[in-house]
DNA sequence: CTTGTCGTCTTTACATCGTAAGGTTAACCC
DNA sequence: GGGTTAACCTTACGATGTAAAGACGACAAG
């Protein structure tokens, strides 16, 4: 299990193959199928492995504070395992870590007032989020160059406005300065917290 | 492009391969490599050709109005083709429904009256689900029978509570009956349009 | 009518993949 | 010491993506 997690911290997720894996360890193919029923099994355990790796204990003064930190907790797991996401999203079932950790997230905000239902709504509005990562529409994180943004403007401009002006803003010239994602990520999450606390307040 | 959808549609997405794409067309695998440069060019094909199903034109009094119709627009695509979602995250690059798209949601922001700044945060505040989905956790749509909630609870019920006791509400016979999907979606939505006006009106 | 170009489709081939089936080996218990 | 068991190995099969080279018809230029 450590050395595929090592794998993949190196050559990407999808990279991951019996036999490399495998030949990692000094060992044949076929041998890993004695700690492991078949690959989708392996890929469960990777993805049980990253979520285990997220410390969940709190210490946050009340329910925010905990979610807060806890969601934080798992973005830096994520951030150093950049193929956590896809492993999670291909998950088939959850692992004991994931229960573990699903377990604690209901529990910060059932303790901290909500109702089964509110937890229940704030668990589907946050999301993967929860687990300190989103699915975006695209890309927005990489600082295209002047040139790159100039042939852009000039080839969509007419047809596609909006989207240029907002590209254009989120370069390193733009207005908006480059995008950085961990900030995005903290308001985003901020942003759903203040909501929520209005959600129970209701 | 169209053969892939169908066979998508049935099969699932997984189930796509060079030579079934081909036999399902009555000619050989090689020959898709006259129309496509590869099988993740196809991939890219195949969402951006979904996102072309969603109709962007809105006639909405305000812009909470347009896009709730454009993602529930969207919603109905992706409930059409369940694939839709991985393609969409498996996309190397946008292309151009995807481009237009989005050039249609950033401009009800920006014509609604979002400076640029809010209008970024309004999309990494949506994610996905502007496309109309979300990652979640786990699934929990499935309602399981009233046994294996029964094992369910005696098994976990010491160690997890919190999330036994969820598990529980939203079975058939919880207090919260069975999760719809279509509901929490919405919900989730309202939530988000409704804390966006509230950031803009700041 | 011939000749050459071009777009489409085919054939063959190769490396890589997951894994089924069966065999080997070393440790350990009675 | 015979039997059990867990870990590992060898061989093999079918499926996959795609590189390389060619076949064949349509069509424009000579």
């Amino acid at each position: 299990m450590a050395a595929a997690i090592e794998l993949a911290d190196r050559d990407g997720i999808e990279s991951i193959s019996m036999r490399k894996l495998a030949q990692e360890l000094g060992v044949e193919a076929m041998s890993l199928y004695t700690h492991v029923r078949n690959k989708a099994d392996l890929l469960d355990g990777l993805a049980d492995a990253v979520i285990g790796q997220i410390p969940t204990s709190t210490d946050g003064a009340d329910w925010k504070a905990s979610l807060r930190q806890i969601v934080f907790a798992a973005r830096g797991v994520v951030l150093r395992h950049p193929w956590a996401p896809r492993a999670v999203q291909a998950q088939t079932a959850p692992g004991p870590a994931a229960l573990h950790y699903i377990n604690a997230v209901i529990g910060i905000l059932r303790e901290g007032g909500f109702s089964i239902a509110q937890t229940h709504h704030a668990l589907h509005i946050l999301g993967s989020r929860v687990l300190g990562f989103t699915q975006d529409l695209f890309d927005d994180s990489g600082d295209l160059e002047p040139e790159a943004a100039a042939s852009l403007a000039s080839a969509l401009g007419q047809s596609h406005p909006y989207a240029v002006e907002m590209a254009l803003a989120v370069t390193h010239a733009g207005t908006l300065g480059p995008c950085d994602d961990d900030a995005e990520f903290e308001f985003a999450l901020e942003f759903i917290l203040d909501g929520l606390a209005r959600l129970q307040q209701s």
